[in-house]
DNA sequence: TCCCAGGATGTACAACGTACACCCGGTCGG
DNA sequence: CCGACCGGGTGTACGTTGTACATCCTGGGA
């Protein structure tokens, strides 16, 4: 199958003088390794979507076949295991600027960034058991900041989870923009669309419902969160620390 | 296929006499409807998981073809729709007792349980576009309510959308818990598990970690949320409302 | 009584993940 | 210098999935 002679991208080079300096890799297929597959993978689910990812797919992306890559990853679950991982590493953990309320703010927009930036992915970074080390990494910064704050380990991981599941959560919410229209009134049968009358305060806010998209919605949400963090933290130093049965605790 | 005399549950009665009364639904496949569809799938997925969700499966359960189900459904996807707005419409959205707040709170609530109880679809509940009514009533009250707090149209959107993601998210993010163990060392050489010194915060806090179980977690980060919404309508209310650059709007 | 429309069925196909057997080329012991 | 070995790429093949299509059956109206 495929028999036309060049494959793919341009690679009908002629084959006269090919003694060229055997030390570089010209072309694409370097030797092919975990990395490279991931990275593709990766590559490939951001432009073309999630379900674009086939293994065949894959394969002929790297031009290799397909079973080549089963030498690199276990399955296409593990594959996908690593390629969140991989997101994750380009979360910036780094930053050390300001006291650490601040910091956890940076720490949390660049989780946000980074999803934002893969969000076919990051739709599937959902149940996911398996951590990798820069997931790893991640929550040990984030932890150690809310440690650092003043938090103790308990209220620190219920923070820490607040946070992470705010973020993870508003990728998958989408936009939820088109609701009064959808494609026009082709399903307009399945879902009876509610009449605006009873619909009011949708119809108020409406030009504001366009989903993830407006600029600083995120911000917004994670601005709430924080200020509620500050809140506990301050009613938490103001009481001593012994009896916190006024609060939520069972 | 499947030629077994008596399918499934054990629905071998005798068959003496067996002219009972003509007007009851005695075994399961009455006439097969689009709900009966959408109920038996919503069902077969609470306890099967997502990844048996398979329209042949689907139809054995009920007693059918395949194909049968086609004339109830365009397609898988749009099965998963119907099953997200059933779903929903198990939250409550009818409570009335106590202010605004109270009642947000309930309702967020309600909608946290009913993403729980069907978690398995929850993590799918997502980036889906389509909205049915349920979901449609759902938002609807919520908004009303914080337009009933006072918050303007953009302000309450935003909040909205902080509340639901968050709460969506909460599902997905899954029980981080296994972290250290996982399948003890079976994969420990893909995910290089980093070793305690390098994730000292983790460790501390790591009897806390055991992800969404902790019974009141959710609530925790929720009420991180509405304290946040309470210091946004304070400040909103104390600042006449005409120069808004003052927050994080662009 | 006949007819027909709508729902259930069976067959069939393309695409998917992946097990298995094969093969090839580079590396190392003799 | 040669032959065995082995890590990785290939081709083939199987089971499972969603679903299009043609067919058949059944029950209600003329």
């Amino acid at each position: 199958m495929n028999d036309q002679p060049g494959t793919s991208r341009g690679r009908s080079e002629p084959t006269t003088w090919v003694d060229v300096d055997p030390s570089k890799d010209y072309t694409r297929p370097p030797p092919l390794s975990r990395a490279r597959v991931v990275r593709a993978a990766l590559c490939l689910v951001d432009e073309k979507g999630l379900p674009a990812l086939t293994m065949r797919a894959l394969a002929t992306e790297l031009e290799v076949s397909p079973m080549a890559l089963y030498n690199h990853v276990r399955d296409k679950d593990e594959l996908v295991d690593l390629m969140v991982d991989l997101m994750l590493g380009e979360v910036d953990i780094s930053a050390t600027e300001g006291d650490w309320l601040t910091q956890l703010r940076v720490l949390v927009r660049s989780f946000h960034q980074a999803l934002a930036a893969h969000h076919h992915l990051a739709r599937v970074y959902s149940g996911r058991v398996r951590i990798g080390p820069h997931g790893l990494l991640l929550i040990e910064r984030t932890i150690g900041l809310l440690l650092e704050g003043g938090f103790l380990p308990a209220e620190a991981s219920d923070v820490f989870f607040a946070l992470f599941t705010y973020a993870a959560g508003f990728q998958q919410m989408g936009r939820i923009a088109p609701l009064r229209e959808g494609r026009p009134g082709e399903e307009t049968e399945y879902y009876p669309l509610l009449p605006p009358e009873r619909i009011p305060a949708i119809t108020a806010v409406s030009p504001h419902l366009d989903g993830v998209r407006r600029p600083g919605r995120f911000d917004y949400g994670l601005e709430l969160l924080l200020a509620g963090v500050q809140a506990k933290l301050a009613q938490a130093k103001e009481a001593p620390a012994s009896h916190r049965e006024s609060g939520h605790h069972a």
